[in-house]
DNA sequence: CGACAGATTGATATTCGTCAACAAACGTGG
DNA sequence: CCACGTTTGTTGACGAATATCAATCTGTCG
């Protein structure tokens, strides 16, 4: 795999891809050192740690608050190749979880310098990640606010499809549950929409994670 | 007034204050270069600017969407110290105005180089505020998912409070119309929930924009 | 095969957006 | 200072969308 960063696709409701735009900046392809694998649900980091810089190797993971009330709220899903960190918060526990049996690159400070990552490179490598992740986090705040439970499940599917490569089909990792607290409707809402997607011929849906988008165009022009 | 970086409060649903954590970094005191002033509701940058960063001296601006449909979405809003910049999105157009008369410090990377910001230490700042921002973006699309109007209209006030400094009063320098794009409520609805509010005895409201936090403690119960 | 978590479907309640009417504040010009 | 028109904000009635509650079904994994 490729271990650049890749923070492309990671808001499931971002741009199909902005490999394109900007350095692509490169993590070091170091032996075994700091490689960490986690268990379906297993928490990878939580909001008291220090900052460190996390690539998903294989696998998939939310990246959650836990509100005081006990709803969830999913803030962005990272899959192989991506970059992602913890950051503490005003409400709520922040944590990052592994939607299904995960390994990681874990890199500090330190280790990157250890790696031949100067201070700047370091910083311009964290930099771009978090620029693109404030788009998307902004473009997912855009989205909850003026898009119908419909429209949420056709972007949804649009952008993972994008982010397992675009092939029309695909192997969702997350549950229904994680779409529910991702698109901020209920695991009810979400199921409905997609009976409905699948009743009008636009997607097909084999076992409960398999879906398979038909008419492509179809979904994005629904999708707002 | 202080012309570090002060991105604390710029979501007004983040903490109250960053200020204490991390490094503040000091743009140029420098003469009236670069100082510009703008109208109520004027544009003071668009999509397509290249990267410049903008720190307000004075006035209030918000940070806003401009969806395909007619809609907006506001972002953000940025008072005094905060610091801003405009970045292009893949749906709709992006802009940053004066929500009332407005002055701010216009920064571009040549120029902060000619101030003695090297490119690391400009880096340094910019990737300061992408990370604030990115913390209450995240927190702005958790809003918008989990909470109620009631809910978004009590964390709202709460915000604002804190970004005014916290005394329980204050002059909100924006209208119905924009706590309703932030909020992702309609004006009707912002305007209802502010009255229960004041009913219920937790806030006093004076002319169309003074607004007196009566109980903080209830409103933060209320906020969720 | 059997048990259990996850997903679907249906009935009902609630919330919020829409439309409409009205009220208050503001700005302008006399 | 007032009169007027315009903008902004408030309130009410209603309907549509979605949450909630409940029952049933399906898939997965021991």
């Amino acid at each position: 795999m490729n271990l650049s960063i890749a923070t492309s696709g990671t808001s499931a409701f971002a741009r199909a891809s902005n490999m394109m735009d900007g350095q692509v900046y490169q993590f070091p392809r170091s032996p075994a050192l700091c490689r960490e694998s986690f268990a379906r649900d297993e928490q990878i980091c939580g909001g008291t740690d220090t900052l460190r810089v996390y690539q998903v190797v294989s696998g998939f993971v939310r990246q959650c608050h836990f509100l005081a009330d006990g709803r969830r709220q999913i803030i962005a899903f990272h899959g192989e190749g991506e970059v992602f960190w913890c950051r503490n918060n005003s409400f709520g526990a922040l944590a990052v979880e592994a939607v299904c049996p995960t390994t990681v690159m874990c890199f500090n400070k330190r280790e990157g310098d250890l790696h031949g990552l100067t201070g700047p490179a370091w910083l311009a490598l964290l930099h771009q990640a978090a620029m693109e992740q404030l788009t998307q986090a902004q473009e997912h705040a855009a989205m909850m606010c003026h898009r119908n439970a419909f429209e949420r499940i056709c972007a949804f599917l649009l952008a993972e499809n994008r982010r397992a490569g675009g092939r029309g089909s695909m192997n969702l990792p997350m549950s229904r549950a994680d779409i529910a607290d991702y698109t901020g409707l209920t695991i009810e809402t979400v199921s409905r929409n997609l009976t409905r997607l699948e009743q009008q011929g636009l997607i097909r849906i084999s076992g409960q994670r398999f879906i398979e988008i038909v008419t492509p165009s179809a979904l994005a022009a629904a999708q707002s």
